[in-house]
DNA sequence: AATAAATAGTGACATAAGTCACAATATCTC
DNA sequence: GAGATATTGTGACTTATGTCACTATTTATT
């Protein structure tokens, strides 16, 4: 019964995150409640995840190296991808500084940008091309992985010009859906999207609160502070 | 039938933000058939998440402003809540520096950093402060939102800095599941295992279309290329 | 005024995701 | 080496999410 679905693999990379952080400090082997309690999900959840992995060894738990080298190996990690920047501008600056992504097989080959002030700049080791460069050098390069950083007016294009150098995947920071042939991958990181979740939550709790406030007639502003927990949001 | 749910929550900012762009092109009304189109969901489901909002018109669609303004008010974007921001660097920096937040009702009002070097300092109009003054301000000046920016493993003691001093909510970047009390929010918006789960679809297309040539021997590079629409891949 | 056409709204259904409870099993202790 | 115990794996169930097909309504057209 191999429950190989979406929501589990959301979850795979925070699983693996956590086995990484395990490893550091030495921990050889950890539970499905261990997981759970970290990642404020059910143990069966986390149980029924790895499951697949056949990797689970009763009365210890799962083994770190293992559980993390599957893992990687069934997300895709274990050989680096190369990918190129669209767009030196203030995302794109960090995520070119940021080295967090070489661990889990990402390699920014080259960025570029519009503005020809940009070019010739080096970010953590990362050039900045003219953008004219880009879908010549994408094909010619064989670069499978694009990255968007640009305004939310240009990505479109942007994409499209990947696309038609051979893009097969595409993670977008614009604020919008782009539209791509069905055999091309896109992930949209909608970080203010993700803001407005967050603030529809916060409303959400602020208003029961003050609800019950009303209710019991003041004297109950701790009303709520020992909630149920609610877990954390995300994906 | 009030089908409220998350899901549906997680979409609303999405549709909010194409609203936005055809409230630009002038446009008065968009059908749950656009809608779909730009978002590569299903009509119907558009129409289910929207008929909460009771704004729909028959023959015409939904008619832009008064769509947005709904959306807007039940995430709560109305009114403008201010927030701390923890960590000027890479990433911290690009957050201060974007505009776009403003646009959805988030005002950064201050920048902490634990390096002296960086106190000071101000981007896009935020100032950054000395990292021991964070508690102090944020309960004296009731700021109820933090945002992390910080390392991993500095990031959970930030956390509880916040919580300590206050916070209701947090908007979270490091790379990890933070532990908080039941009564705060928590969004984490981890890019490093964005990544990872577009490393894996990419993975999963290119060995289904090697399989495929393998499969009919050769010949047939451009099998999958005009593969069915499988849709974009976010939250 | 009648008719056509587009499009929202919705009940019934199908599929995905998560929870519960418990059996199976590996390790540890004495 | 026998028994206790922690912990995995999983079938049955519950809840959430998405799809389909159809009805109702509004506007445009003749
Ligand atoms: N800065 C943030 O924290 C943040 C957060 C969430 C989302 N985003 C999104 O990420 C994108 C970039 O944001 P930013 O703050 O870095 O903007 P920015 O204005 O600092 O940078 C955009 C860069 O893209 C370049 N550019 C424009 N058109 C281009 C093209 N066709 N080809 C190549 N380069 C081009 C510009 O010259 C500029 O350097 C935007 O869509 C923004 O909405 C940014
Ligand atoms: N840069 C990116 O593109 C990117 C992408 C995804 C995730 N992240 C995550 O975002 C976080 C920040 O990344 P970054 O690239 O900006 O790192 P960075 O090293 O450039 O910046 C981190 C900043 O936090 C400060 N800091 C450390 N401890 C602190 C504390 N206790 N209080 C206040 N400030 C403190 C440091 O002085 C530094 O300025 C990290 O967790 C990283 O994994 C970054």
């Amino acid at each position: 019964m191999q429950r190989l679905e979406v929501a589990m693999v959301k979850r795979l990379p925070q699983y693996y995150q956590i086995l990484n952080k395990m490893k550091q400090h030495g921990q050889e082997y950890i539970s499905s409640e261990h997981f759970a309690r970290l990642l404020n999900v059910d143990p069966s959840l986390v149980r029924r995840d790895l499951s697949c992995l056949a990797t689970g060894i009763q009365k210890l738990g799962y083994p770190v190296r293992l559980t993390m080298e599957r893992i990687g190996q069934l997300l895709g990690m274990r050989n680096t991808k190369e990918a190129f920047l669209a767009g030196a501008g203030s995302l794109g600056r960090a995520l070119m500084a940021y080295s967090g992504l070489k661990e889990y097989g990402l390699k920014i080959t080259a960025a570029f940008d519009a503005d020809p002030a940009k070019a010739g700049e080096i970010v953590g080791g990362v050039k900045v091309l003219p953008a004219e460069k880009l879908a010549d050098l994408m094909s010619r390069m064989n670069i499978s992985i694009g990255i968007i950083a640009v305004p939310a007016d240009t990505a479109q294009g942007v994409a499209d010009v990947m696309v038609g150098a051979g893009a097969l995947a595409i993670w977008n920071f614009a604020p919008m859906t782009l539209q791509v042939p069905g055999n091309v991958i896109v992930r949209n990181e909608n970080l203010a999207a993700g803001y407005m979740l967050l603030s529809y939550e916060l409303e959400q709790n602020l208003s029961r609160r003050s609800e019950s406030i009303d209710e019991k007639h003041v004297n109950e502003q701790a009303a709520g502070e020992q909630a149920l927990p609610q877990g954390e949001r995300n994906t």
